[in-house]
DNA sequence: GAAATGACGGGAAACGTTTCCCTTAAAGTC
DNA sequence: GACTTTAAGGGAAACGTTTCCCGTCATTTC
């Protein structure tokens, strides 16, 4: 059942059958209503492949997603695919593996596919400015903060300042006592990785505060409770006197407030700890855990909407930074 | 750049280009690497709507996603995702929402871009025979179990076995001397659906063990933890000598042991609780908590193999039932 | 030495659309 | 009344592949 076919049933011709569906064009009521009959008949879905090729376009939008075990994105991810729908498109969910080269991987895609545009979340960019010059779509990356010598006229991105929040949860610490806080993110070798960003917010928390940093408060971990157990039992055997654990993931955060309690310690009698991001299992912990609460479902609102606002050539490429909220449910304490 | 080009600057035919990169019929060594050396400096990536459209078939494969929210789904995905990339082919996943038939979604998609197969992943499923086979490519059923009136040589699927495994639960805590035990999931108007199915080997269970069944220790809620803290709640104004929980997933049983510690009853002293699926939080969850833990990543293997299978003709329809192991990490406890 | 075979590769049709360009007829415009 | 304009819709080219069918040439086969 092809467009030929509707057209035959419908007797009018191809282009008329073309213009209906598509609602281009002057079509006379009486004849749209009779195409739309025979459409709605036979169940008429056109072929995506003829239309995208014909238009060298599809209208599909990519999703790249790093880390998409986090629930953190879950929620992104489903708001990202609502977005999109509700703007008639469909959107191709592609999960890049550790390691991947997304760029390359979009690249291919949008060859391939003459994908509409590309949305890059999680993970770590360190891209030069010409691989993302390659790029011949509109692409936002969020979730994501690129290194400096990138121009950010050519790339959007919807973030949240991650040297302030991490600033933000270490100074709170501080304030209420603590000196020996360990930090638990996850550094790749790669340049301004967001645990890095968040280590340079904990870093000047720190110096603001007169308290000299010490590497071996800091520990390297994947974004998983067990990741982050394992790094927080090590921490723990080598520093006796940690007081509190900002973790760069309310998944790490989970995996450390287990090592604490599993080792006997209590929250925040004997420890304090506070995570990032903002998913429901921290509330749901217990004790429930602190955290830097991302607006994750606004933020994939927000990616969409500058995405398609690339697409349809109505703004140029923009930068929109996100305020996260410091949550406080009771797992840090004041202490002396 | 087309295949056009490329068979241009190759100085070969365009049939030849398309033999080269397909990897079919002959072609002399020499002239392969002429283009491929052409290929490769131009990085000419094929267009797949052209591809697709010409072949009247893409090699994309669908996931059609309910639930994606829980974590549990996660790994599975990306397990899909990894496997049916080894194979060569992109997945598109698409996210149902609740209420949405995926049945008609995935059919407008097949129609649409010509799909090599579809898995269905989460939610509940009262299709109608009739709907299956409407369904013009092979398909699996993840997760999912039809109601029995479907002839099972029209789908396949990779299943557990609901009641039984429900029935594991339960026994276990029966046989820890449990008598009050309230039963949390989810309970959608169609018929057997996972929530229903388990309820079945619950009671199943409480009947065998001369145990009657009280239906006002049976929760209805959605699979995730504020779900599971709400419907816990509000059970335990209820029935105060309730002994045990158990939920029909980790995500609503932590959501219950939030529930429970934080109206200051103790995991297990007071109240022994089970979840389902075998999520990782539900380790690190402190008490770490029971479950009956699903070889999830095993069953997202065995559907794309299954798939594959079907499309290369190499089997017909079948149906796998994997089996579920009851995790102890002592979260339930012996009374009396 | 003629015929058959097989390796190799080219030309062109076809996949199902969109869209440009054209025709027709009715309605305005002066 | 002759002209232009406009609504409506049809024909056909083009998008970039794959694949069928065919031709050429070298090698066997008898």
């Amino acid at each position: 059942m092809n467009i030929k076919d509707i057209a035959k049933l419908s007797g009018v011709g191809i282009a008329t059958v073309s213009r209906v569906i598509n609602n281009t064009g002057i079509v006379s009521d009486i004849t749209r209503a009779k195409v739309m009959a025979v459409v709605k008949e036979h169940n008429y879905i056109p072929n995506g492949n003829a239309r995208n090729l014909k238009k060298t376009q599809s209208n599909t939008i990519a999703l790249m997603v790093k880390g998409i075990s986090n629930p953190f994105f879950a929620d992104m991810i489903k708001e990202v695919e609502r977005q999109v729908n509700l703007r008639g498109c469909p959107l191709l969910i592609q999960h890049v593996e550790d390691g991947v080269d997304e760029i390359n991987a979009a690249l291919h895609l949008v060859k391939e596919k003459n994908l509409y545009g590309v949305i890059f979340m999680g993970g770590t960019y360190d891209h030069s400015e010409e691989k993302f010059r390659q790029l011949p779509v509109p692409f936002v990356l969020t979730t994501i903060t690129t290194t400096k010598d990138v121009d950010p006229s050519v790339f959007s991105s919807v973030v949240i300042d991650d040297i302030q929040e991490s600033y933000k949860a270490t100074s709170y610490l501080i304030s209420l006592g603590h000196r020996n806080i360990c930090f638990l993110a996850r550094f790749p070798l790669v340049q301004n990785t967001t645990g890095n960003r968040r280590l340079l917010g904990y870093i000047k928390a720190l110096e603001e505060h007169g308290i000299a940093y010490d590497a071996s408060l800091v520990g390297d971990c994947e974004y998983s409770p067990s990741s982050g157990f394992t790094a927080t039992k090590r921490l723990l055997n080598k520093k006796k006197d940690i007081t509190a654990v900002f973790a760069a993931s309310d998944t790490i955060a989970i995996g450390a407030a287990k090592a604490l309690l599993s080792m006997g310690l209590s929250i925040p009698g004997d420890v304090s700890i506070i995570g990032f991001d903002g998913i429901e299992m921290a509330e749901y912990y217990h004790p429930s855990l602190d955290t830097i609460s991302q607006p994750g479902v606004d933020m994939a609102k927000a990616s969409v909407e500058i995405l398609f606002d690339l697409i349809t050539g109505q703004s140029d490429n923009k930068h929109t930074v996100f305020e996260s909220v410091l949550v406080k449910r009771g797992s840090c304490r004041k202490i002396n």
